[in-house]
DNA sequence: ACAGTGATTGCGATAACCGCAATAAATCAG
DNA sequence: CTGATTTATTGCGGTTATCGCAATCACTGT
């Protein structure tokens, strides 16, 4: 890898212009200064590039072939570097963000909607997975997913909304098992547990009249990473779930599923965008979060 | 024009290595310096090429984008420098040459062969004229010349071999007019003269036995830019030539022209190779001088 | 949780660079 | 042919940038 193009492009001004001091001018420097950028110039190639006369500058052969090489692939260079300008400016390129497969069922076809009216040119990739991607790794521009605080302080995060979390059973459930009125009536319960967001059985509750807190450990009935496939679980009497309401309007509005303890609330959870650790976010990618926070962001999901 | 290769070249490293610190050892610089370097070319461009986590490096969409539209052309760049050397190196391209028509019909022939013999790859224009060629005008590599020391100091010349030369007439105008014994009889002569080394009609004649110099101040018969045309004059009785040995040969051999005044001799001049002012040779060029020194160097013409 | 590797940044010293002025030289005018 | 002018080159001084070292921060594997 050699470079040199400070050289190249003197070297490519005196060729164009046929003089030096014009050279100079021309790229905003002293003569003397363009004289001893060519003459390194062709001190390195061992080549003389021109031959001068103070009243006239002349090409050489190797002069005439070397310009005729390097000037549209110096020109090309120019162009590249004016045209990689747009990605930060404008809206192109691809967009691929990883979601939550429920969250993205129930929620996620809004924002992308109101995306793809807006930048039709954007490819958007979208991949629904409960697994938490490597955004890296797996070349994701943007991960949302449903958490808590961030562990890693260093990577790029952003809230968009708050996620209200209820417990819910099946009344046949809680025929069955009894309706638990206070935190300590959970421990004799099932859990239907979501996996990322599992805390070793236990559950923090919040009273929201006085404040307190109180850990509740609970039986370990079964963990899965699909929150719809939980709130299927539940409403077939398996136990009592932990799941954002967004999951569980319906089977709530259609009285399979009931709310318990609603003096009581669940540890504070967000839909969360993890970014790549940019410095600044390319402009697609600036646009889908817009998007994003202006469809779901504000009010609680 | 832009520019920055180095810049350039770093990121290229960094996205080839996926690390500053396998490309800075590539490089053979410090990891600070390609962190600097790189930083500095993204702030330029206003976008994020690269997306650094301390145990791993990715591209953007516009680093990937960018890599394969400025690889090539840095690789180019490269290849064209690296090939230009060959300019300095081998024998190619093209050598224009310009000589003296009569010294080209009688002299040139066998540096031409041997030339071409050894470099059959060389292009070679030959361009046969009496005129003084501008060699930075019309584009020439070499100008061949037969004259006295060159009046341009700063020209680069090179003497090839001394050009005897001789006053001719043929028998019959000397039998006309008579035959010359000193310089001081050519004054009622008619001088035949060549162009470029006529003196303002003075011929400097030196005494082989004494080395004193005589001028001759000679009747203006005819002044042509051409040696052969001149000996036909001569032959054809019009008057007294001074031309080069090699043009005389056959007419002195064959009793048609003969010399005059042999213990005097003509100021001495020479086949004189000038050249752009280069300050080295190309190989072709500095190859061709040599085969040109090789068939005519050293032994007068 | 800890250690190790790797990217970044502040700092100090060195070197490179730039512009100015003087020099040399080639062309033009008289 | 000689002087004048323009132009490329080069020495020099001051400023700037650049480089490497060391410290810091942070991510990943054990």
């Amino acid at each position: 890898m050699t470079g040199h193009a400070e050289q190249i492009t003197a070297f490519l001004a005196v060729a164009a212009e046929h003089s030096f001091a014009r050279a100079a001018k021309s790229l905003g420097v002293a003569p003397s200064s363009v004289t001893r950028t060519v003459s390194e110039l062709e001190a390195r190639l061992g080549v003389q590039l021109l031959v001068r006369t103070t009243r006239r500058v002349s090409l050489t052969q190797a002069g005439t072939a070397f310009r005729a090489q390097v000037e549209p692939l110096m020109a090309g260079l120019a162009q590249a570097q004016n045209d990689v300008r747009a990605f930060q400016t404008t809206l192109t390129g691809t967009l691929r963000v990883s979601a939550p497969l429920s969250f993205g069922l129930h929620r996620l076809s809004a924002p992308l909607i109101s995306f793809r009216d807006a930048t039709p040119d954007v490819d958007l990739q979208i991949s629904l997975t409960d697994r938490f991607v490597d955004i890296l790794t797996e070349d994701f521009d943007m991960a949302l997913r449903i958490s808590g605080a961030p562990s890693d302080l260093s990577t790029i995060w952003r809230k968009i909304a708050p996620v209200p979390r209820s417990l819910v059973a099946s009344p046949n459930y809680l025929a069955q098992h009894g309706t638990p009125q206070t935190p300590g009536d959970l421990t004799a319960h099932t859990a239907l547990a979501y996996t990322h967001l599992a805390n070793g059985n236990v559950w923090q509750l919040t009273s929201a009249a006085s404040g307190l807190t109180e850990p509740v450990r609970i039986k370990a009935g079964l963990t899965c990473d699909n929150g719809d496939l939980l709130a299927q679980l539940a409403q077939a009497d398996q136990g009592i779930a932990l799941l954002p309401d967004f999951l569980l309007r319906d089977a709530i509005a259609a009285g399979t599923l009931v709310r318990l303890l609603p003096g009581w609330n669940p540890p504070e959870i967000w839909l969360t965008a993890f970014f790549p650790p940019y410095r600044r976010l390319p402009a697609a990618l600036d646009r889908f979060t817009a998007c994003v926070v202006t469809a779901l962001g504000g009010t609680p999901l």
